[in-house]
DNA sequence: TTTATAAAACCGACTAGACGGTTTGTAAAG
DNA sequence: CTTTACAAACCGTCTAGTCGGTTTTATAAA
């Protein structure tokens, strides 16, 4: 095997050890010498590969960060045609499927601000050229921002171990967040209120009262 | 001094050196010998005080959680009368108090997960008792839960250092999130749609792009 | 193809300091 | 005089990072 690969196989198992360490022990329990001895490198290869702890957890980050980033391209590309708010779509459906994957970059998070609080400017930055791309495609701009911080109630809640809601509370829940018609905002006429079968065909409507 | 006052006084010192610590250097940075340094006690002070590091966190979390249960019991009294859903008015209240409180209980939360998150199965439980409140008196359980989701989004994506949010419009999310008029259920009779002034009064009707 | 040399990847023992906790001593309160 | 609150030195362990040495790959001259 070529040094490029050795070293990228090098670098993933030792940051794959590292998930599975803050998933296992918490963040807390976060060593260089637990990184060498889950990945089976030796101290001195982690040593080479990362100068020092914090490279590890950067490159953590950006790794994580980088996976949900493919996703939400990915997602982009498909609804950007047909919703009419491709980019609040999106970062629900991103952080739904971060809620559910167990190697949630969610815990990089938390193992980076534990660490140093200093490494949340990177995703910090990114979210705020979300946030602005959210905005600007609303008709009611609040409304979105608050459907986006409902999400990541939603994740952090449950990441915290805070969350007393059951896997299908959360789906529905997630699937209700996306679902742009039950989120009729101030600046937008309301359509008729007949519940459109989203994602998740619920006939949940029976008998509802008219506006007053 | 007698001695109870001198033991509360330290105790007191070294938890407020504790929040201090977390709030500035970062939950990983919390040490016995650093609460030790930024209290003034001497670390037999602080140990003779609290038996373990664990200890401290208790009655960190303890504490902080006291503070907020205390401003939320006196929000409810306030409420119950007028309020359709007192439950839900007094947690998204009490989590607004605590994205804006510096000492933040959150911080505590942080803190303790990291270092042992068996600590967080007493704040899960009153959670879970709280949840149950607010869907038992919502006559759209899910969308109060969104709103609750909504508040603690905002309150631990800013916790997080992620939010990108300036402070007024956290302060008129939270607002919009308390407006009940603004959360129409499916079960729920929809109240005419004027823009009914809050705690803040915002005229930002404007001139809003129409949808393409 | 073989061989010489350099460079990169990797190993594991080691160090200095930080950590949680203990022990011993002392002053104040009861 | 006993107990409680506190101080300060101390202990064993753990941690991030270093270092000298070994193996593997890369380059290239013979």
């Amino acid at each position: 095997m070529d040094n490029a690969s050795r070293s990228e196989r090098s670098r993933n198992a030792a940051l794959e050890a590292a998930i599975a360490i803050i998933a296992r022990d918490g963040p807390g329990r976060l060593t260089l010498d637990a990184i060498a001895r889950e990945s089976g490198l030796s101290k001195g290869g982690v040593m080479h590969q990362f100068r020092t702890k914090e490279a590890v957890l950067k490159a953590l980050l950006e790794r994580q960060l980088g996976h949900f980033e493919e996703f939400s391209t990915r997602y982009m590309a498909k609804v950007s045609a047909t919703s009419a708010n491709p980019n609040l779509a999106t970062q629900l459906a991103t952080i739904r499927e971060a809620a559910s994957s167990p190697n949630s970059a969610a815990l990089a998070l938390v193992a980076a601000m534990v660490e140093n609080p200093r490494l949340m400017a990177l995703p910090r930055e990114r979210e705020a050229e979300r946030m602005a791309a959210i905005r600007d495609e609303a008709t009611d701009p609040d409304l979105a921002m608050l459907r986006w911080a409902g999400a990541m109630g939603l994740l952090l809640s449950s990441l915290f171990g805070m969350s007393p809601l059951g896997k299908e509370e959360h789906q529905r829940l997630f699937a209700r967040l996306l679902d742009d018609s039950q989120w009729v905002g101030l600046t937008q006429p309301a359509p008729p209120r007949t519940v459109k079968s989203g994602t998740v065909a619920v006939a949940k409507a029976a008998s509802r009262p008219k506006r007053a």
